[in-house]
DNA sequence: TTGTTTCACGAAATAAATTCGAGGGATTGG
DNA sequence: CCAATCCCTCGAATTTATTTCGTGAAACAA
């Protein structure tokens, strides 16, 4: 199941746009509607499409300060990785997580209303935890995603 | 304009799903399919609601390494900022990029096809860039996303 | 009270998604 | 070389959803 270059249009399509609709999707790489209806549903149920989702405006959520948080583990036992991972992603403030090779064990994305909250999440949520040894807190200036994942298929 | 609990529940869901159509979303507020739609289309206009993106397999698309690139400029001046902010961004393999206080400048989030690349792309699009004064490369073991933006206006 | 605003509703009109049968190439095997 | 098969496409018909719009109820202000 190779991508050919329809497929890769699609998917380039839909992610700069998720709501295109079927028909304009269509129009967009020269195919009629059913098929491409078909080709999509294909790449779904193929599990290369894996879903859609929205994106707000964090000001709009009373989100007024973002960061980066650094974390050291004291011990690289998996029990102790898994622990903090689960623990991470269950945080209403955290964005995302990374378990990163490297001086750090850890790169945790999180967004809060101030810099009052910021500190309080991190004595509360990181620094108290038992398996957290370090932890380097870097503020956010400006944060932007590029266009596509990149296609090295093509 | 505040949001009140309907808006919130919307904006929660269609971060999850963005896919999910209008007759369902109303079923799942407990509004009429035409009041739901009023509400997403306000959301949108307000700026509220960004747009929407496709989610895709990055092994599907040969992509079989992830990093994030700790990047320390030489000048901290506003036009050496811009200017790789600007550059990172426009590089394929860039997922995302923070720029940021800290010991370092920037977090970039690259995706490779394997190690070699990440070595050429290392060398090639950040060591030799003038304003770049030293970067730290982290292999990212696993990276996952939180759900939904956190709300502190609710 | 009275006027005004806001918001939800449902029916009708519009538009889209989805299904299905059939035809055109290309590749494979005889 | 021919025939059979497969893969992908198309377009019309059907089903389903989106969108528009007029109405009315509740909340609020004067």
């Amino acid at each position: 199941m190779p991508l050919d270059r329809i497929d890769c249009d699609l998917l380039s399509l839909l992610q700069k746009d998720a709501r295109l609709s079927n028909k304009e999707l269509a129009a967009a790489v020269g195919l009629a509607p059913s098929s491409c209806l078909a080709r999509v549903q294909r790449l779904r149920s193929e599990g290369v499409l894996r879903g859609a989702h929205a994106e707000v405006d964090p000001q709009a959520l009373g989100v007024g300060l973002q960061a980066l948080i650094a974390v050291q583990l004291r011990q690289h036992s998996r029990a102790q990785v898994k622990a903090f991972w689960k623990h991470a992603l269950g945080l209403p403030e955290v964005l995302s997580v990374f378990h990163v090779a490297g001086t750090h064990d850890f790169q945790v994305h999180v967004a809060v209303r101030d810099a009052h909250h910021l500190r309080d999440l991190a004595l509360d949520a990181f620094t108290t935890r038992p398996e957290v040894a370090h932890i380097q807190t870097s503020l956010i200036f400006e944060w932007a995603k590029g266009q596509v994942m990149p296609n090295y298929r093509a």
